[in-house]
DNA sequence: TAAAGTAGTAATCAATTACTTACTTTGTAG
DNA sequence: CTACAAAGTAAGTAATTGATTACTACTTTA
């Protein structure tokens, strides 16, 4: 596919080849994706990958830097907004319409969580969603100094809680088969997600 | 390992099987579990497992069956309590309880929900969580008409963030490499989604 | 424009996979 | 006690996997 012309420098290769694999997870289980796939998807043979990844697994960690950059690039613009509330609304919308635009992100932080495996590209992963939690967790604290957010509220578990109703609508957009389900059911979880954790009016 | 005798009756064989299933998941990427690994950690040679199932597939898909018998079997004990409210904080801790029982099972819904092909296990795990979640939507309405659930809440929203939190939890043991992570942020969780959808007091 | 360096090819490798087949062991019904 | 069907074994199969290698084609540059 992608019909660019052939010979690439090795930077843009390597570019061209992470995008592949982040377009072919939109639509594979990334654990199934082949590296016959990836090539063939990028109308190369399977061995010039091999000029330059040393392996599929240092792929898959230059895969998961790239979305940990973009993803959490993306998020940080929101961190420092004047309500720490109207800031988590905002980040959480941005990260949906960032899964919207690559479906296949959050089915392959999944899937390499899950794996047995000491993988660099399974730690990079848990270092950015570590990194996120924290910056969630942080705003949650400000939201508390300021009022925004209830006292009672558990900042850890509200993180964990802000991850999860992503999962939770990534989860049913696998069920209907629809990315655009996440889109639609976005803005009534978030409400639900809000009246948990903000201060009774 | 599980030392039973050799030469089972074909049933019990079987469920022995699944539960070999079940259990390999909490270590592994189940898409990882090989029809290999799954003998020797019977105690079987791996031939011997086509005896009682056709094809991977079909084992997999009694390994969907056996979960939803079980998950939703301890969910329903809850579903004709006289609180909505009630009665989703009791589905919610027997749904946590599960899966730190069965770390494996959450890995394999999620797995098989995002596999390409459309396998009879896949329609096995959609059917389970429509099912769930319908349950889940009709208890919130039953909520609304009593006045426990908020009006504005979106229900079928509610379902879903319901089943994300879950998700959310898991994965963060995944990131801390213990289920009994699980536990302990489990209330705290259910805590913001209980504010999240209930009416105003 | 010739030489040097880079990018890609095509064939091949060993390892692993799900599945099959021919044979042996085991438990049990008559 | 013994036939016999059920359960398990051992040794295969064909296909697929990630990775390697000797070679070719393109691009840059001196």
């Amino acid at each position: 596919m992608s019909s660019q012309r052939k010979h690439l420098p090795a930077d843009e290769r390597r570019a061209a080849t992470v995008e592949a694999v982040v377009k072919l997870a939109a639509e594979q289980n990334p654990s199934e994706i082949t590296t016959l796939a990836i090539a063939k998807h990028m109308g190369l043979t399977q061995g010039a990958l091999f000029r330059h990844f040393p392996s599929k697994d240092a792929l898959f960690e230059a895969v998961m830097e790239w979305v940990a950059k973009r993803l959490l690039g993306r998020i940080d613009q929101y961190a420092s907004s004047a309500s720490p509330l109207a800031a988590l609304e905002k980040m959480f919308m941005a990260h949906v319409e960032f899964v919207c635009e690559h479906p296949g992100v959050p089915r392959m932080l999944f899937g390499e969580l899950q794996r047995a495996a000491d993988t660099p590209a399974k730690r990079a992963v848990q270092i950015m969603i570590r990194r996120y939690s924290e910056r969630l967790a942080t705003l949650l604290e400000r939201g508390k100094a300021l009022g925004e957010v209830a006292a009672e509220v558990d900042a850890s578990a509200a993180a964990t809680l802000f991850i999860g109703t992503i999962q939770g609508l990534v989860m049913q957009s696998l069920l209907a088969g629809s990315v655009e389900r996440i889109r639609a059911e976005a803005p009534g979880a978030f409400a639900i997600y809000r009246r948990g954790v903000r201060s009774a009016p």
